[in-house]
DNA sequence: AACTAAAACTAATAATCATTAGTTTTTTGC
DNA sequence: GCAAAAAACTAATGATTATTAGTTTTAGTT
């Protein structure tokens, strides 16, 4: 009759990270989390150290994963057009695996405290470095349209890191459907013919 | 003396959306603001009623423009495609006019009380919808690949809404190249050929 | 100069909330 | 069963902060 009991400091985690996206970090309190979890405030320090450690375990680790595996990516020997792909895969994957955790990422770094809000920063500023890079050589290669790097980089990231609100709101398409719309989507813009 | 009083008015409203840009609206006090504007806290009272009114002026404002402005583009007699384009040029124009209250905007509506959250959210969603009927207008034309509508308009929602994040980054570029950049990469893609 | 109202100031209020202290209950290993 | 550790509780503490109260200064008008 032992069902899988997460333990007590995951469940807070995962409370908290409902609610610090629900809500942002400074409009949830530690008796919101603590009630989800069915404790008082202040029984929460017996798990934790900190309102702050919530934040950065759930930021932190999500922004490591996607560190890695942007390296994974980039080492590859496949063409340039190919990352591309697999980084579009990449961001559907992630978002679907944790969308609270992807919405911290995205929307809460400013709390990290100093030493971890460095660390992130250099971990995205590689990881956008690593995709406009990506997107340069493909421009090189003549498989995609002259343009601003910049730009575009800035227009293609713009949609990955909005797809945690579309999954929020449209639970019902699956990662292959996302993919295939985002591949369509940005590959071939919207102009038939 | 109603020429003083709007316009210290004015002042505080700018500080108040630079600084609610910048570190949120709960993340910003009144006596932040009340130093940008070279007073104590308290004092800003004798100009506002509350640090809401604040946020409800700069965001319904705004807000507002965009259902004006959209309503104009939405009843006139262009054909859907310049229609879109429109949509885009307005994206473009307001925020470059006031890339604070657009930041307000899109991350602090849920600041709003619940009488101005109900307004915004309701012209929020005839915004949508109309952008929407365009979108399904070009496709029934012929016009742009099918494609689900609601996926469509998230992807240019999700690249347009970002944008006065693009601005405040590379601050150098004008209103015809961001347009002329937004109207090639959503309507041509990036795939060259 | 004197009156008035706007607009500033200082000090107090009250709410929220992260965190600590001290205590009691529950669980666990034997 | 039982000691010890883990984990819960209640009750402070202290910081922040929006807002109010009461007072003084500033500036415009007569």
């Amino acid at each position: 009759m032992e069902e899988r009991i997460r333990s007590r400091k995951q469940q807070i985690l995962h409370e908290a990270a409902r609610l610090f996206h629900k809500n942002g970090y400074r409009g949830t309190s530690l008796q919101q989390i603590a009630e989800k979890v069915g404790m008082e405030g202040p029984s929460l320090y017996n798990h934790i150290s900190s309102k702050n450690e919530l934040l950065t375990i759930l930021l932190m680790s999500n922004a490591r994963k996607f560190d890695e595996r942007m390296r994974d990516i980039y080492a590859s020997s496949l063409d340039a057009l190919s990352k591309l792909e697999h980084l579009i895969s990449l961001h559907v994957e992630l978002t679907l695996e944790d969308p609270d955790a992807m919405a911290l990422m995205l929307n809460e770094w400013t709390h990290l405290d100093e030493a971890d809000k460095t660390e992130y920063l250099q971990l995205r500023d590689r990881y956008e470095k690593s995709f406009r890079s990506i997107l340069q050589e493909s421009m090189d290669n003549g498989k995609i349209h002259t343009m601003d790097t910049n730009f575009l980089l800035f227009m293609i990231l713009s949609t990955l890191r909005s797809l945690y609100a579309w999954c929020a709101r449209y639970p019902e398409y699956n990662r292959v459907e996302l993919e295939n719309y985002l591949k369509r989507g940005i590959m071939q813009g919207i102009l038939a013919g």
